[in-house]
DNA sequence: GCTGTCTTACGAAATTAGTCGTATATTCGG
DNA sequence: CCGAATATACGACTAATTTCGTAAGACAGC
């Protein structure tokens, strides 16, 4: 079993992680357009993070072309699953149920959400 | 009606906060000697954490006595709200739903809780 | 009234995140 | 072959956060 590292991007490497979780394969161009539709930032401070990540492990790339092709190295669940658990821990004096129940509060889920959901807490009532 | 400033607790802050919201008012030496259960800093990095936060306005004090007396300024509710929200956007893609079925999954939710959740879910499925 | 302890205040170092300028290399169209 | 466009590398700068050393005032016990 992996012994996995402690995750732990920072914000802009969060974005930066959804992009590549998203499309998968990407070159620093292809992210870098995708973070310019939400903000404002120079061609070299996309790259430059993305470097720095992959320094840091958070993203693999290919650099046997001339144009590096980047992807992520984390896995997105558990990449979520870990932050998640820090916030309950910070933010929710560690009751995640605390944290659902308010999540539930801002949820705009369909009929179809909704049962799945339904579906997980019946299994939880089972046990 | 107060136009509610940003709220962006840095992650000392929100540790901070967390005691006063248990505690509702407390001192420095107070604050300090909890948080050393689990981090290990001196007592003037809490102190002066602290005095930010009142300049910041993210606590109150009464300095009327030698010893000054803390208190947090900002509702626990609506930071908790506003941080879950910044985190289903920069982790879920903005997707409420998604974040609910990951922290059911870390869930350890005791039968009263599951009731209470079942009936926040019986809301929504009225709507 | 001294002394040791506790307090706040404050400045500044250390750290981390994010930003970008510039140098240099590669590629491609003509 | 030349120049424009595009790529990476890298150092440096800013800003925010966190840390702590030190000073100075208050207070309690002797």
């Amino acid at each position: 079993m992996s012994t996995l590292k402690l995750i732990k991007p920072t914000g802009s490497e969060l974005e930066i992680l959804q992009i590549l979780w998203t499309k998968g394969l990407a070159t620093v161009r292809e992210v870098h357009e995708e973070l310019s539709k939400t903000k404002d930032a120079g061609y070299t401070t996309t790259l430059k993070l993305m470097q720095i990540m992959n320094e840091k492990g958070l993203v693999k790339r290919d650099d046997s072309m001339r144009t590096h092709v980047y992807q992520s190295a984390v896995n997105k669940e558990r990449t979520q699953k870990h932050l998640l658990n820090k916030m309950i821990d910070s933010l929710f004096g560690g009751s995640s149920t605390q944290l659902v129940i308010q999540a539930l509060g801002e949820t705009n889920a369909s009929p179809e959400e909704l049962e799945k959901i339904q579906s997980l807490l019946n299994d939880l009532k089972k046990q």
